[in-house]
DNA sequence: GCGACAG
DNA sequence: ATCTTGTCGC
């Protein structure tokens, strides 16, 4: 599929944090998601003893939760890890895993936020913009934000505010385990992401996108 | 000012 | 992210 060419690298965090001012009026928000997209991609980035990384991409059925296709791509640590930050350290390799991509998904559900960030733009943000598709964030540690524990069960949900906005939602996406952190990322809204992340965890905490995305990149990563 | 801080 | 065994539970 077709991508957007990131920018000119950033040289440094001030850099960065430019680039994400620049590209956050782009932001799509509060339209109306995919209530049932056809196809939904999972993407996800492993990292080696040396700063090698790979970068996978796992197109499933919306429906079935079946592997419609796969991408991987090897790459290099693009940036040191900054908190806000993060998405200049796996953009470039999992824009090439996209473009490698002959499918074009409905959804992207990333691993990290999307609008539940410092500057409202984190990793499902810009890749939101870059390939101007629905994307949301789900992430399984929180960032920022405050929020009181959801219920106890799958379903089950406690809005996440941040400077007196809601950013996201803390949701229990099976009884009795860890909740995840939902967050918007480019043309969806936060209802409808809480139930696409619903529906792609019949059966454990995470997305069967994020699960399929990690196990083949770091596959990818041994071999 | 100090600490905390997605992966 | 990654370093890491057994163990409790369905």
């Amino acid at each position: 599929m077709e991508v957007r060419v990131p920018h000119e690298w950033p040289s440094g965090a001030a850099a960065a944090e430019a680039i994400q001012d620049r590209l956050r009026p782009l932001l799509e928000l509060d339209v109306p998601g995919p209530a049932a997209p056809r196809t939904v991609a999972g993407l996800d980035v492993s990292y080696a003893d040396d700063g090698r990384l790979a970068a996978a991409v796992v197109v499933l059925d919306g429906t079935t939760l079946d592997v419609v296709e796969e991408s991987v791509a090897a790459g290099t640590a693009a940036f040191p890890y900054v908190p806000g930050l993060f998405a200049f350290r796996e953009l470039p390799a999992l824009v090439d895993a996209l473009r490698a991509l002959k499918t074009v998904p409905d959804l992207l559900v990333c691993d990290g936020f999307g609008v539940a960030h410092p500057r409202r733009f984190g990793l499902a943000c810009h890749l939101g913009v870059l390939t101007g598709l629905p994307c949301l964030g789900v992430g399984k540690t929180a960032f920022v934000g405050a929020y009181a524990p959801p219920g106890p069960r799958r379903g089950d949900t406690s809005p996440l505010v941040d400077g007196g906005e809601v950013v996201g939602r803390v949701l229990r996406t099976q009884d009795g385990v860890k909740p995840v952190f939902v967050s918007v990322g480019h043309r969806t809204d936060l209802d409808t992401a809480c139930r696409n992340v619903l529906d792609l965890c019949p059966r454990y905490r995470l997305p069967e996108t994020t699960r399929r995305a990690d196990r083949l990149s770091r596959d990818a990563l041994t071999a």
